[in-house]
DNA sequence: GTGTTCTTTCGATATTATTGGAAAGATGGA
DNA sequence: TCCATCTTTCCAATAATATCGAAAGAACAC
C-alpha cells in the first residue's frame, strides 16, 4: 500500500457517519446490508447516505451488490487487512521488544500473519 | 473507545503529512523524533509541521517532550491499539470464520490480544 | 402502462481544514 | 547580556468537505 492510497482510506473512515456505517458493515460480515438498512439503522438521510457510501466505495473498504432495486453493500477486509499492516510497517524498525516496552501491551498487530 | 474519539484518531492520520510524520514516529520506536529531525526527513516548513504535530497530538496519538529547546515526539502505541480493537470491534458479529472466508486472509487483528 | 419503492445525482449552502510568512517565546552558548 | 537556534502562535488566503431537499433513474408489482 502506498500513503496516497493509505490517507485515501483513512479520510473515508474519518467522519462519524461513515465510521458508524463501516463498523456496522464489519459487524455484519460478508452478508452485508442493503442501503436502505443502513439508513434505518443509522437515521442518515437517503442523499446524505449515498454521498458517504460513494466515498467508502471510492476508497475501497466497502464493496456494493445491485440486488433489484437495493443495493447490497459490504466491508472490504483485504483493504482493512492492508491498510493495518500499512500503520504498522517496520514498526520500531522491527525491533519488536522495544515496543512491548513502550505500553505494557505489544504492538500487536505487528505480529499479525501476513498475506 | 468511542466513535469520536476514534475519528478525532482517523481524522489526524487522514492527511499525507500527517501520516509520514506518524510512520517516521512509529518506525523511529520510543526514542521519537526531535520536531527538527522531522521537518528534516519530510521537508515541512516549521509553521506547518507545527500545526500537524499539534493535530496529532490532540487526537491522542503522539506524545510530545519538551528537552532544552529542543521537543521530542513519540508515537503513542497504545493510542493505535485501542484504535484497531475499536475498527474490528465485533467483526462479524464475532463467527471470525465468516470473516476469514471472506478474502483468504483471516481478519486477523481480531484476535490480536486485548489490553 | 401506472404507481410504488429504493437509490443516486444535482445543486446550493455552510462549515471546516490546510498553508506558510512573519513575529514571538524560550532555551543555550559565548 | 547578546546572539543564534528551535519551536510555536498569529493571521488571512485558499481549498476541500458535509449537508440534504428536490428531481431523476431503475426495478418490481399489479
Amino acid at each position: 500500500m502506498e500513503l496516497n492510497q493509505a490517507v485515501l482510506a483513512l479520510t473515508a473512515l474519518a467522519q462519524a457517519h461513515r465510521l458508524a456505517i463501516y463498523r456496522l458493515l464489519v459487524q455484519a460480515g460478508p452478508a452485508g446490508k442493503m442501503a436502505g438498512e443502513i439508513a434505518l439503522a443509522l437515521g442518515v438521510p437517503p442523499a446524505t447516505l449515498s454521498f458517504h457510501l460513494k466515498t467508502l466505495a471510492h476508497a475501497g473498504l466497502v464493496h456494493s451488490h445491485p440486488e433489484g432495486r437495493h443495493v447490497r453493500y459490504t466491508a472490504n477486509f483485504a483493504a482493512m487487512h492492508a491498510l493495518l499492516d500499512y500503520l504498522s510497517e517496520n514498526c520500531c524498525g522491527d525491533t519488536r521488544a522495544v515496543c512491548a516496552s513502550d505500553t505494557q501491551q505489544t504492538f500487536a498487530f505487528a505480529t499479525r500473519s501476513v498475506s
